[in-house]
DNA sequence: AATGAATGAGATTTCATTCAT
DNA sequence: CATGAATGAAATCTCATTCAT
């Protein structure tokens, strides 16, 4: 048992180092967030933290990569969904706005954004993991399903890039002020009619002329 | 001239605190801003810092809410702008867009939002200041213009709130990327394509059918 | 009125001042108090009581000399009562030492000596302004009603002083045990068994030969 | 060697902070004392302080109750000595009772002493701390002492609680005046006389009418 | 590899005291 | 004379980090 639980012992340490530093830090913020704290919560001693992770510096760049990849990961499996859109394209759409709505509020992809927003002075580099782990590839993706849906003439989109931006900016621009800035959930209701007006919008400017309007 | 210089001190100090305190509180974060530094740069001395505002954290809170109103006050002027539009629509749009957008990227506004953003975890009422001084209000100043436009047949809205805020959204929600969170300067050619982007998309969503396509 | 009312006001405050500062001190100790508090609640400007007594030490000074001077009047009002001495020794004794029981038990000088003896160390002479004030004054007195029932038979006493001292030393010997060191009030009823029990013993010791023992 | 000195270490630490405390709080007091001065004294970093003990209060706490305990040993050590008294009785109690004043004017007594009551208002379970593990101890040792020399027909006492109590009341009850609180030191000679002072007394009140006066 | 102990540097906050009005 | 405002110095406590075991 022994023999072999050693080498998972430190991959589950460093593990659980990592899951509690998100914790914490979310919580907590950068500064805040005592490297006791993580330790304490992820059941180890402190110093096996530094063995682990150098500095809380390095601490933080690492948990927000993982938190980063973590998120793309779920959102990029949303976006797949557009793969195959079936006739009603502004349904397809607005499942696929409410998916990523989801995953935008759920609280571990809050609190990355508010990491990054908050330190990025401090540790620009942090914009960098942040959007080449997760945003550019994300909104790479949705772009690629646009370009696909208007060469299929379903949308007239003449720059995806620019399209996917603007719907994601349709869909999750007001958040902060409709959640008070994540402190305050949205009701599932409210959520679908986000969903729907960003949506609805994105159809009006990039519908082909003879999609019909709702 | 000492006659009033009394009086006049205890507000100059207070003014010079809270200049301070945003300038090192954006500089520094909240957790990592030290009181110290925040007494130097104004001028005087820690303890005229702490018989001021009483303890750190409601000096962060003073300052957001001064920082706050200077910014809602720049905001709504720009919009304001929206009173007598001429018969160039979309030039008129623009202009206010891309005036819009050098609000927004001004550094004591990024510093408001980013602080706001960090902090509201552990003073979830810091959103509301935020968004009761400033950003509702712009919000609903945008939204009279636009209803007036509607009403004057020039645009084809039906909830100007909600068309408020997607025009707020699509002319900011990429800024994050784009600016690599705020540490990327975005040249003016970038900006004013930007705010022509946004408008285009939003006309093409609003536009009654008459108009022309640009 | 004010006339006269701007003398009056000044030492109006001072005893405002030595009053809060009497209160504070006995609340919160030397160096907790807080000058600040003192002023207000003598209800004038912390520079007022700068004014009054120079310092903080001298304000210490100055309101234990009030105390004692109270404090002395208070128990030489009590010895003067065995200037007339009935019939019935133990019974005059036993009242008095209850008397002088109520004065030391009572909170002012409670807190006078707990404040001597706490900043004796720091202001030695402090020790000086409560004796030469109050306890050796309160002593003689003593001495000279002990003397004066020895000389007039009633009493076996070759060192007055030293009987006096032991008077006292049995009656207020055990207070701080019982009293947890003022924590605790004591009842009526322990009170006087404390006056019997000391004068039962002293006079074991100093009632002449003849005297009836109860 | 060094197998056996890491633990030796924190034992060692732990002991030089309380002997630092208890000398510097009796040095300057609880408030004033620095717990840097401490720290300093004690040859550690002032976190090591904290990490021990927490905070200055338990400090306070926890060095107060070894001194008790040390004065209570030292006490009880000098009562003990009533397990055998010789033919010469008066003279047994005064070695008691001297040596009992040699600990009383002990350093680390009167600090103890002075620091109890002077913080007993701010934190009143110190009088327990010290009453708990010293006076009561002692009184009721001495209590025994006394209990048994009356079964022996060599005392008249009734209560030997309280018999206890007024020989300690007799000795150490003007040690306050004579020592003007412990500004100044008592000779040898002052000492025993007020040792031989107070047996006498004792004596006269509670030695069996058979007993020869001195 | 993991830990308990220790620490240096620094954080916030308080307070006795002074000064201009 | 009384005061409101300001301040320098210090106090308590925290925390990221290191080191010996």
């Amino acid at each position: 048992m022994s023999v072999d639980s050693a080498p998972r012992g430190r991959i589950d340490k460093r593990a659980a180092i990592l899951d509690a530093a998100a914790s914490v830090f979310a919580r907590e913020g950068y500064a805040q967030a005592g490297v006791d704290v993580i330790a304490v919560e992820a059941g180890v001693a402190k110093a096996t933290v530094y063995s682990h992770f150098g500095d809380k510096q390095r601490l933080l760049r690492e948990t927000l990569a993982a938190e980063a990849d973590r998120a793309a990961e779920a959102n990029l499996a949303v976006v797949e969904r557009l793969l195959t859109v079936g006739e009603d394209l502004p349904r397809a759409l607005e499942e696929v706005a409410g998916q990523l709505l989801e995953c935008f509020l759920d609280g571990h992809s809050r609190a990355l954004w508010r990491l990054v927003t908050a330190e990025v002075v401090q540790f620009p580099d942090l914009a960098d993991v942040f959007l080449g782990r997760a945003a550019s590839r994300v909104n790479q993706a949705l772009a690629d399903r646009l370009l696909a849906l208007a060469v299929a003439g379903r949308l007239r989109v003449e720059d995806p890039a620019l399209a996917a931006e603007q719907f994601g900016s349709l869909l999750t621009g007001g958040l902060e002020a409709r959640t008070r800035f994540g402190t305050r959930d949205l009701p599932a209701a409210e959520r679908a009619e986000i969903a729907r007006a960003a949506v609805d919008t994105f159809l009006r400017a990039f519908a082909p002329d003879s999609a019909t309007r709702r």
